[in-house]
RNA sequence: GGCCCGAUGGCGGAGUGGUGACGUAGAGGACUGCAAAUCCUCGCACCCGGGUUCGAUUCCCGGUCGGGCCUCCA
């Protein structure tokens, strides 16, 4: 076997994954603040935590994993009366915040189902306001101070704050204005109150009077009664490593009156650039899955074009580079089946005049690479072997394919030819009048009727549909890049 | 303004002090009525300028460009 290295962003280097539980894994991925629909780069964090939980079930860990559901709303600036962003939602669309947040809540599981990501713990962050004040009232003397806008952290009364930034936490040309009364830029809320005369949908009562947790309170507070501190790994978005994560030390060091941060690992996901600007939520109009799927795409086509880059590296989302991932899915379904095929006919080896499959030698090149930092790039190359067409045992073959996909979570047993076709929103035909005229084709082919039949499909190429005819399928949707 | 990271073929993206994975696109061939799909074969790249070295894409310095964080953010 083996030994799993992961790269720890406190240390910024590889380590041993070493459980402080035997035969355990514990891990917590922050999840989503549940206002809004994701985004395809939000989804990435996810599906990197999701073949991370993978290998560490792969290695044979019992995993307990939780991605929690912010559904208490941030102010959307550091601005003391600034909008919350839940209720925000909430007035725009005349529903209440907690409509808001369930609905968005059930969009990104569907979404998390629709990539194959594994159903974790999800555990609400209104469901643990009372933890939360308890954790705010045994930190209060020692390590906060009050301020008209609430109950603030004081980031210089716990070692060593900002470790895991690697960033000077002292003042400098911030771009905002600090809160006024605040004894350090860095230092941040643990309880906002509402502001006088105002009254909101979500509040509760405190010792700091009537408001809402700060943010970083309740990953503190969710991980150590889910997992217990300290616990093996924490994950999230490569931004969290500067703020939100730093504050969630510092709280865990304030709480458990020690230096220790709370998760033995920490480790971040690098982002999903997109050029054309279409990440931001503010822009309007932004990429999310269902966008993907209207055009066409199947869902596990963005989670292998995530797969075929290091988590630690920036990916550059392109419509070009989605249907470069599309396409090697596709084959590689296709030649799955084919195996499929040739085992149901009784068939017990290919012979397809390429080279043998040395599978056990190929399956330790795969095993090599996931647990290098779970390099899934190489260990892609390492599956394509299988599903390229080598010769080998197809019962061997099939074996090694499901263990890899236990890993990578592409569904290539299951999955068929026909599931990857999906019908683009925009379409202007249905399945049923393709078939029609494909059948029109075969007769007048038939015939060595040729001009008719090359009009009919000239006709269909004209409408976005791809005539195959030497493939299993005849036919597929041509997908705009 | 401060702190940090990156720059590899048409596109995406691994990796390495000395033959530059893999995918996709492209080219040629087989197949096909012709195509497409499929199969076989094959090009094509390490940002610029210095330095270290027998040798750098890989290490160091500077520049340019790109990205992140400093405010909620995967």
């Amino acid at each position: 076997m083996t030994e799993l290295k992961l790269f720890n962003s406190m240390t910024r280097t590889l380590e041993p994954f070493q459980p402080i539980h035997e035969g355990k894994a514990n891990v917590y991925t922050c999840g989503p603040t549940v206002y809004n629909y994701q985004h395809i780069g939000n989804m990435r964090a996810y599906i990197f935590a999701d073949t991370l939980g993978r290998v560490l079930s792969y290695k044979g860990y019992d995993l307990t994993h939780v991605i929690n559901i912010t559904d208490v709303g941030h102010l959307t600036s550091d601005a003391d009366a600034g909008d919350d962003k839940m209720e925000k939602a909430a007035a725009a669309q005349g529903k209440t915040a907690w409509d808001i947040a369930a609905f968005y809540q059930a969009d990104f599981e569907a979404d998390l189902a629709r990539l194959n990501i594994r159903k974790v713990q999800h555990p609400r962050a209104t469901e643990y306001v009372d933890a939360m004040i308890a954790w705010g009232t045994a930190i209060a003397d020692k390590h906060c101070y009050q301020l008209d806008s609430g109950l603030y952290f004081d980031t210089s009364t716990v070692a060593d704050y900002g470790r895991l930034a690697r960033a000077a936490t002292e003042d400098g040309e911030g771009r905002i204005d600090a809160v006024d009364g605040k004894r350090h830029a860095a230092d941040f809320a643990i309880w906002r109150k509402t502001p006088a005369g105002e009254t909101r949908q979500m509040e509760w009562d405190s010792p700091w009077g009537r408001g809402a947790p700060g943010w970083h309170l309740e990953c503190s507070v969710m991980s150590k009664e889910l997992l217990g501190h300290p616990f093996d790994i924490h994950t999230g978005g490569i931004d969290h490593r500067e703020i939100h994560h730093p504050n969630e030390i510092a709280q865990n060091q304030a709480h458990g009156n020690c230096d220790h941060s709370g998760a033995r690992m920490w480790m971040h996901n690098n982002f999903l650039i997109d050029r054309t600007g279409k990440m931001s939520k503010s822009s309007g109009e932004f990429l999310r899955l269902q966008l993907l799927i209207d055009r066409g795409f199947h869902p596990l086509a963005y989670r292998l074009m995530c797969l075929q880059a290091h988590y630690r590296s920036e990916l550059e989302f392109s419509w070009e580079g989605l249907q470069a991932a599309f396409v090697r899915l596709k084959r590689m379904v296709a030649n799955v089946q084919r195996l499929h095929e040739l085992a149901d006919q009784g068939v017990e080896e290919t012979d397809s005049g390429a080279s043998d499959i040395l599978v056990s030698l190929t399956l330790g090149q795969f095993e090599v690479s996931i647990c290098d930092d779970l390099n899934t790039p190489t260990a892609l190359a390492a599956l394509g072997l299988f599903t390229g067409g080598g010769n080998g045992k197809i019962s061997d073959l099939l074996d090694a394919i499901q263990n890899m996909d236990s890993i990578l979570g592409l569904n290539l047993l299951t999955l068929t030819r026909q599931d990857l076709s999906i019908r683009p929103k925009a379409a202007t035909l249905t399945e049923a009048e393709i078939e029609t005229a494909l059948a029109e084709r075969k007769e007048a082919r038939a015939t060595k009727d040729f001009a008719t039949s090359d009009r009919i499909r000239d006709d269909l190429i004209a409408k976005g549909v791809e005539v195959m005819d030497g493939d299993p399928l005849g036919w597929d949707w041509k997908l705009d890049v």
